[in-house]
DNA sequence: CATTGCTGTTAGTCTATGCTAATTTCAACC
DNA sequence: GGTTGAAATTAGCATAGACTAACAGCAATG
């Protein structure tokens, strides 16, 4: 397991994203989430297949190889604990870390992980909710999409592609949108493609594409706590 | 004050070092430390002169520019915090934290840094008692070279030359020549090149050429603690 | 003064990353 | 079946970094 450039660790990431997320893996894509031409995914890609950490199929789909795999397991750790490290020890807000924790986790060797995790108390879920690889959400685990009005339910993590939107997640941050909060929806429109929640802070309203990356769980009446998590 | 890549960062940290070890800033001695040919060397000064980094002498030595000094103490300032953090919080023993801070270094947003120090609360010195930008050692360090047989002195400081060297630094560790502990010169022999010394832990001996790298004060007798720092 | 030897420079290459413009592929749609 | 449009590729270039080989500059030394 060679070490790997930056741009490489990169390219790794964001295809062991969009595997987690269920999303097709092609070149395109990884140029739109990496803001960078065609053609130079193309190259890089070519590099990648050369170096053992990709596949492509006849379909142009993107595999991770087993090494790319675990490569890319490995900086998703990083990157989630760095998160967890900001926002839990040094105190920066929870919509701000992703941003700090993307340099750090190119410059961390295993025995800073190793000590980091420890010092951590080894923690399973970044503040974002996002699972370290290895770990899972619950199994009843929905989107915000599928929950039905009248439905309480509990967020349990913020999908990652929101978190590259300082904006949005300020947004999410002021309505309580954040792992553990409890919000319960109240109707989905059509026309206006957003949800309207309500809870303890009041109300707030989310369009359909966003509501689609928030995944919450759905909390059992007798169980709720009368919307104040 | 644009941001700069990693290589130019180190050339601007090197070129500090040798600035405050008071050793002449040439493009050989940039190659020798960054372990990385002259023409390279040569390249790379090139493109800093065009941005403004440095300046090169009629006799040729590097002078860093007012933008090259103050991003070269922004690094070593998150070069020891680094240091300070991953010894001090993580636990990682001293005379290895050097390597992984330069990873961190490069990687660090100034908020990251302004919470960490604050989260560390502001040391002024790293583990191998370096002093941050902005702040000095005592008035009255001089180098154990300079230190008298019979003198009692207390480690200052470990010249970041030394700190290069994992195998040196651990038996330092050994010898417990580290900031804070105390030493009796007993003889420095010329034949020999090298200084002999007492502590608590027992006597130990240093090549002259370690000893003019270490910085050290001296203890009045009144003040020694029977050796045992 | 001429030679030795270190330092600095040039020349010539290479890889990793990037880009734009142009072309090719291919599946989906008419 | 042919057209269209997105996706992939190719061509052509540029910059940062890095290397080896070769050469130039200059000071110290014999």
């Amino acid at each position: 397991m060679t070490e790997h450039s930056k741009v490489i660790e990169e390219y790794l990431l964001t295809l062991y994203k969009l595997n987690r997320a269920g999303e097709p893996a092609k070149a395109v894509t990884l140029a739109n989430r990496l803001d960078t031409s065609p053609p130079t995914v193309h190259a890089t890609i070519l590099r990648m297949q050369r170096d053992g950490l990709v596949n492509v199929t006849k379909t142009k789909e993107l595999a991770l190889t087993k090494e790319g795999q675990s490569i890319a397991e490995d900086i998703a750790y990083r990157h989630n604990l760095s998160e967890y490290f900001l926002c839990n020890t040094l105190g920066i807000p929870w919509y701000e870390v992703h941003q700090h924790a993307h340099l750090l986790e190119h410059a961390m060797t295993p025995i800073v992980v190793e000590k980091l995790a420890e010092f951590l108390g080894k923690p399973e879920f970044c503040p974002h909710g996002t699972p370290m690889p290895g770990t899972e959400l619950p199994e009843n685990t929905i989107t915000l999409m599928e929950a039905q009005p009248g439905m309480t339910v509990e967020v349990a993590m913020i999908g990652e592609v929101l978190e590259d939107s300082v904006d949005l997640m300020k947004i999410l941050h002021e309505h309580k949108l954040m792992p553990g909060k409890q919000h319960k929806v109240i109707e989905k429109t059509e026309v206006m493609r957003s949800i309207s929640l309500e809870s303890k802070e009041g109300p707030s309203s989310l369009p359909f594409h966003v509501a689609e990356k928030i995944f919450v769980i759905e909390i059992p009446k007798d169980k709720k706590r009368s919307i104040q998590p």
